[in-house]
DNA sequence: TTACAAAACCTGTATATACAAGTTATACTG
DNA sequence: CAGTATAACTTGTATATACAGGTTTTGTAA
């Protein structure tokens, strides 16, 4: 029983979720949630703080914290989601093929954004499948470094899960970049791209806890299956 | 002098994007900073989080915050930020075109997405020009409720800095949707896009401070002059 | 010198108090 | 009854203390 404000977020937001508490109604007030949970108000204010972060709540002063419509971005593909977790959570059904698995060429030019000093980088394309078609290219490149061994059933299962539970390293944080892209002749041998000239790009820049490089990844997705939801907070 | 966390946070903030403060070096811990600052270590601590937020330090137990390089992510075209605001921190040279300006019509799908009772909306066409080319078409809604009055210099400016200012009104927060969609008549009709079959959209529901749904907006991008950047953190 | 235990740092969590600032309901005054 | 001032709520900011948990340095013992 450690870490009660993240127990109190969990407990309001799966609330929040099943509907116990409705969307445009006031939650309890700090005061009134301190004796619920018999604890302080500032472990409180904390638990709200992250609700309001991840769009669960908007706090008003004065007034108090009132609940918002989760429906309208329960589409959670901002943050830091592996395609496995999102597949789960959708409910979809999907497949994982393996095209490829080994270490870059030294001439690679991945071994300059990774910045790896005398270690190898381990790349791996992985295709997607939604309903049968063959929509994403997932090109995935790590340092030897820190994923020394990486196995083609690794791959096809969850390179994240692995990576968390397997190796005990935590993900920290990324730098992602969204763009659109002319198709690529692998691209083109990849995916079911009949009709389409383009694919969106999401290239992102995978931090661990202690702020080292980790990984690089460019996810590819045939723009009618692309769909990228945010929430955001005005700042300033 | 008020918000001393928010004053400590801006000031830091500025250390690091002006290379006061380095990448990859270690700010000073919480107490020094308590001390430089004159102030709790609470104080310090909110600041702090507010940089981890928006990726400016990266915090490890036991060892201190770490400065994180701002440069690779220094296009914010994630949050709530203006074409405005944007144009002007890039110092791009840019054009703003008002091709249309009035009420909507009661048959308008508009009208159920932004779920006004009785009140007319405003509805607004913006072609953005960047180096000569017509890459950008905005297309915002509004409620008459919060946006009584609407002219055309006021589009060609700023509409967001008319509503802060003028208006008095705090943007809260956003949901935001990106897809890519075909061209259409009007896409052509008004932009750029020879060459090009698709464009990037991003679809926005803005709500006030008090949470109440204020605009709809859909700023359509030609492919190759969108980007968008984003800074996550892994969530659980 | 090496190995390991202890101390001295660091950040993280939990609690308490005080007052400022915004909103709403109450009660009083004209 | 209407209008307004006040009281009673709400959240926001600032401060203090205590201890838990992680990392690094120090010092001691083999």
């Amino acid at each position: 029983m450690k870490k009660k404000y993240v127990a109190i977020y969990e407990d309001i937001a799966s609330k929040i979720e099943s509907k116990e508490w409705l969307a445009n109604e006031m939650l309890p007030s700090e005061n009134e949630l301190t004796s619920i949970y018999e604890t302080s108000r500032e472990t409180v204010r904390k638990a709200l703080n992250l609700l309001s972060q991840n769009g669960y709540i908007q706090k008003i002063q004065g007034k108090g914290s009132m609940v918002l419509d989760v429906q309208k971005f329960s589409f959670p593909v901002s943050g830091i989601v592996s395609f496995k977790e999102l597949a789960q959570s959708l409910n979809l059904k999907s497949k994982t093929i393996v095209t490829s698995l080994a270490y870059l060429n030294k001439e690679n030019p991945i071994y300059n954004k990774l910045e790896v000093d005398g270690y190898k980088i381990w790349g791996t394309n992985r295709v997607r499948e939604l309903s049968g078609e063959k929509v994403i290219l997932d090109k995935d490149y790590f340092s030897e470094e820190f994923v020394p061994i990486l196995t083609e059933e690794i791959c096809e299962k969850s390179i994240y899960e692995y990576i968390e539970r397997e190796l005990g390293l935590t993900i920290g944080f990324a730098h992602k970049e969204i763009v659109v892209e002319n198709l690529t002749e692998e691209d083109k041998a990849l995916l079911d791209v009949d009709g389409y000239s383009m694919v969106v790009v999401i290239k992102s820049l995978v931090y661990l806890d202690d702020a080292k490089l980790f990984q690089y990844t460019e996810s590819r997705h045939r723009p009618d299956k692309f769909r990228f939801i945010d929430f955001a907070r005005r700042v300033k």
